[in-house]
DNA sequence: TTAAGCTAGGAAAACGTTTTACTAGCGGAT
DNA sequence: ATCCGCTAGTAAAACGTTTTCCTAGCTTAA
């Protein structure tokens, strides 16, 4: 249906040439073109606004200048972020960027991983939390060498493989030292869902700062959340009536459970940061009307997006980086939500 | 590098058979073939894993199997929104959906056309603020015949043209109404930035709203926003101290806005919806912590996305839907900021 | 016996490039 | 005169499929 569509055979024949001196000529290999031939050809591409097919360069060069960006879905922010940041890394070497969501589901993640190798695409940048190193699929693309990057998925038993993270604990490590640097020390936490990695990680760096700095952790002062508003909300109503714990400071695991924290315990008359410090985790990006502003930990997305994309791409140039494993900080950005004691 | 895939005459070989056979047992027409020959074939693809090359296939049906999907930042949850709702359409006949960031550079623009094109892409979404009618990229996609879908930009010069779209102006307009249904007759606006195409519909939609109920529209109620928050809070200043303006109600063309207003009136002692009515546009999900939560119009993004797709793939397949252009209706979410006088 | 019609399958062209290996012609050195 | 090396190019294979047209052998009807 896409009209008449010239072919490197019709500049060859307007220009009085072979195919080879064209294709020498697109490709920049002039080494042996005399200039007037060159000049010729140049402009008869202009002037028919010829390009080369792509599927036929790529069926001879096996490579088709595409990588997959496999997420669970791009309507979080986190995803959205990343896969900007890929895209533009890729659009830079004009590499082009195959979306794929999969929910989470493994058969989603299987299906696209077959359709993107194949050559398809060149290479893949994979999040997941499901169980990489059982699947055969992913078995099979690294017998072949298929080139891929994870992203936020350690994969201990197979070193080597690429991959990109947030130092999760190290995050929550930092929130909580924060705290306690500012003199609290009965400090609450709020977990997300105790079956994700990265709840875990930020749980155990809850612990890890509260033993370097020689405070027990009470088991009645940690609450499992979802990551969600409501999450928050109701941990506050565990934590305060059930329990009856005493805390000056709460650590939420991300900071829509850190805002639903915030809602309940101003409810209760409980004033934040005077009686009570939260500090969240992502630094998302809410609207300023929210006051206090939450002090959180921010994750960099976008960045660990670009960096994927790089790391891919460097390994799809068959020059690999020495480094095949990049953490990515965390970083405490204060606002307004915690208060000295 | 990516090891040593089988080829469809490696499998022909294994079976002791011809290319063309495997090829007519893989593609399902298997017209003239034995059973046994067929049963035989099917055991070594699923034995191997052979699939066969999409490029090579790509070749010589010369579809892809792919669209291109061009927004401005897939980060705005609108295009994440419609992303979502195109791949999952794709994912549905195991299209691809290659993602374009844009920024709504008129060069990244050409440079993805021109990418897509040339059967990377087998058609394109595409969506831009810039003037597509005297573009001449578009005009040789036109000519081609090149199948594309524009998403929330009109074309009156290019009949024709398959289009998916939100009725900004019947937005604005259902929303003006609610507001006069409720009682009020003095109702502010608060526009998008003057030089974008929806923030004009949404305006004509207020204006329009206000004439059908014979209320006279009053400049100095009207005030320029950018679609921020601080444009919202600002905009609060503009009407009641430098124009010293009166009304009960205000439509703020997104809820970012609304939300910047609704915190400038709570500053200066004046509560919502007991003293003043709100009402937004876009049906942001903010937390719930935002009380009362904002009023406001719903685009159905993800449907959008869906629609589009869908449009996009008939034309492709050669079945264009009878219906070029398709609208979606705006939906009125009542939540709490708007009281009745 | 012959022609027609099926059945099961195959040979080869085509898709649009890149790439490898080759050549014709020429100027200069030996 | 011969050889070498250089310049400016070309022919043809290869990439992995799909598709069009063909054929060998068999059955059946006239």
């Amino acid at each position: 249906m896409p009209g008449s569509d010239l072919t490197i055979k019709d500049i060859a024949k307007l220009c009085g040439v072979s195919i080879t001196t064209v294709s020498k000529v697109i490709n920049g290999k002039c080494g042996s073109i005399g200039a007037t031939t060159i000049e010729r050809i140049h402009a008869a591409v202009e002037k028919h606004h010829f390009s080369p097919s792509p599927v036929a360069r790529s069926m001879v060069t096996r490579k088709s200048h595409t990588i997959g960006l496999v997420v669970p879905d791009v309507r979080n922010p986190f995803f959205s972020d990343l896969a900007r940041g890929v895209e533009d890394v890729c659009n830079g070497i004009s590499y082009g960027c195959f979306l794929c969501n999969t929910d989470g589901s493994l058969e989603k993640e299987n299906n696209y991983v077959s359709l993107l190798r194949g050559r398809v695409a060149d290479g893949m940048l994979f999040t997941t939390q499901n169980r990489i190193e059982y699947n055969p699929v992913f078995a099979t693309l690294l017998a072949k060498n298929y080139p891929f990057c994870l992203i936020e998925r350690y994969l201990d038993e197979l070193p080597g493989i690429p991959g990109v993270y947030f130092d999760n604990l190290g995050g929550a490590r930092l929130a909580t030292e924060y705290l306690i640097a500012q003199g609290h020390r009965r400090i609450a936490f709020i977990s997300g869902p105790a079956t994700t990695a990265n709840a875990r990680l930020r749980r155990d760096g809850y612990l890890a700062a509260l033993a370097a700095h020689g405070i027990a952790a009470e088991d009645r002062l940690q609450v499992e959340g979802d990551y969600r508003y409501s999450g928050g909300y109701r941990a506050i109503d565990i934590l305060l009536t059930e329990r009856a714990g005493q805390f000056t400071a709460l650590f939420a695991s991300n900071d829509l459970m850190a805002l639903g924290a915030y809602q309940r315990l101003g409810e209760l008359g409980l004033k934040v940061p005077e009686q009570v410090s939260i500090i969240g985790f992502d630094n998302a990006p809410f609207p300023e009307v929210f006051r206090p502003a939450i002090t959180s930990i921010e994750i960099p997305a976008y960045q660990m997006g670009r960096r994927s994309a790089e790391m891919l791409l460097a390994r799809i140039a068959g020059k690999p980086e020495a480094v095949s494993r990049y953490v990515f900080a965390p970083k405490l950005i204060v606002k307004e939500s915690v208060g000295r004691i």
